[in-house]
DNA sequence: GCGACAG
DNA sequence: ATCTTGTCGC
C-alpha cells in the first residue's frame, strides 16, 4: 500500500530520455545571443517568467502560468494560464518531460497573440545547465522554444559524480554569500566544470538562489538578470509572480 | 547495497 | 510540488 505508485522509471526509460537529452542538447548555446547589451542589459524591456502549480495532492492537474514584466518596473505586461493534465510524474533529472509541454505552448500562444510582448529572456523554474546531463528544463525549454532562457531553482540539485560532499558545501555557500549580488560558482570536482552559480538575491533572505545558463546566455548575464528582476525577494518577480497567479488561479476555481 | 534527488 | 500560524526583525 506504500510502493503502489514507486515511479521508478526502467533503465531503458531513463536511457531514452537521457538519449534526448543529449541530442537536444546538440542545438544548445551557451554564449549571450540577445536582443539587447548584455553587459549592461541596457535594451532589456520584457521579462518572461514560468512555474506550474497543483492542487493539493493531485499529481496530475497543473496550472502553468507564463508572465510577461517590464523593465525596469517590473509590471506584469502579460499573463496567461493553461489548465493541463501530466502525463508523467516528477522525476529527478528529467524534469522537463513532466513539465515542458504546457509552458512551450503558452509561449507559442504569447508569440501568436501577442508578439509585441514576447519576452527577450525567460526564467525558468528549475535549472538549466546544472543539471547531471547539463540539460535541465531551462535549458530544454530554450531550445524548443528557441529564446534565451534562465535556470532559476530555489533547491540544490545533487549530482553525486560531480559534489560529492553537499554538507561541506551548503557551509560553503553561509560563509561566502554575505549580501546580495555574493555568488559562489558551482565548479564540478571531476570536470572542473562550471554548473552555474549560487547567488544571494536578497540581504534578508539567507539561502541562495541556484542560477544557471538555459539557452543563448551567459553564466555572467544570466546573474545579472537575475539580479535586475529580485529587487525585494529572493525569487525573481516573473517566477515569483508566475507562482503566485498559478496559485491564486487554482484556488479561486473548483477543479476536479 | 545505501543514500541523494530541480519541481 | 503542497498545507499552515505565528512570530521575529527592520
Amino acid at each position: 500500500m506504500s510502493s503502489d505508485y514507486n515511479h521508478d522509471p526502467s533503465e531503458d526509460q531513463r536511457s531514452l530520455w537521457s538519449q534526448e537529452q543529449n541530442d537536444l542538447k546538440k542545438q544548445l548555446v551557451l554564449e549571450d545571443a540577445v536582443s539587447f547589451d548584455a553587459a549592461t542589459l541596457t535594451g532589456l524591456k520584457y521579462v518572461g517568467g514560468v512555474d506550474l502549480s497543483f492542487p493539493l495532492g493531485d499529481h496530475e492537474n497543473a496550472v502553468a502560468c507564463l508572465i510577461v514584466m517590464k523593465m525596469p518596473d517590473l509590471q506584469i505586461v502579460y499573463k496567461e494560464f493553461l489548465h493541463t493534465k501530466l502525463h508523467l510524474p516528477y522525476i529527478s533529472g528529467f524534469l522537463a518531460f513532466r513539465e515542458v509541454e504546457p509552458l512551450l505552448k503558452l509561449i507559442n500562444q504569447l508569440k501568436s497573440n501577442k508578439p509585441e510582448f514576447y519576452p527577450q529572456v525567460i526564467l525558468v523554474d528549475g535549472n538549466g545547465l546544472l543539471h547531471p546531463r547539463r540539460f535541465g528544463i531551462a535549458s530544454h525549454l530554450g531550445v524548443l522554444c528557441q529564446t534565451p532562457t534562465v535556470g532559476v531553482a530555489k533547491n540544490f540539485l545533487v549530482i553525486p559524480s560531480e559534489f560529492d560532499d553537499m554538507g561541506s558545501l551548503k557551509g560553503k555557500f553561509k560563509e561566502s554569500l554575505f549580501r546580495k549580488g555574493d555568488d559562489y560558482k558551482l565548479v564540478g570536482a571531476a570536470s572542473g566544470a562550471v554548473y552555474g552559480t549560487a547567488l544571494r538575491t536578497s540581504n534578508t533572505a539567507t539561502n541562495p538562489v541556484f542560477v544557471s545558463q538555459g539557452h543563448l546566455v551567459s553564466l555572467e548575464t544570466a546573474i545579472k538578470i537575475v539580479l535586475n528582476t529580485s529587487p525585494l525577494y529572493r525569487i525573481p518577480e516573473p517566477i515569483r509572480a508566475a507562482d503566485l497567479e498559478s496559485r491564486a488561479y487554482i484556488r479561486s476555481n473548483v477543479l476536479l
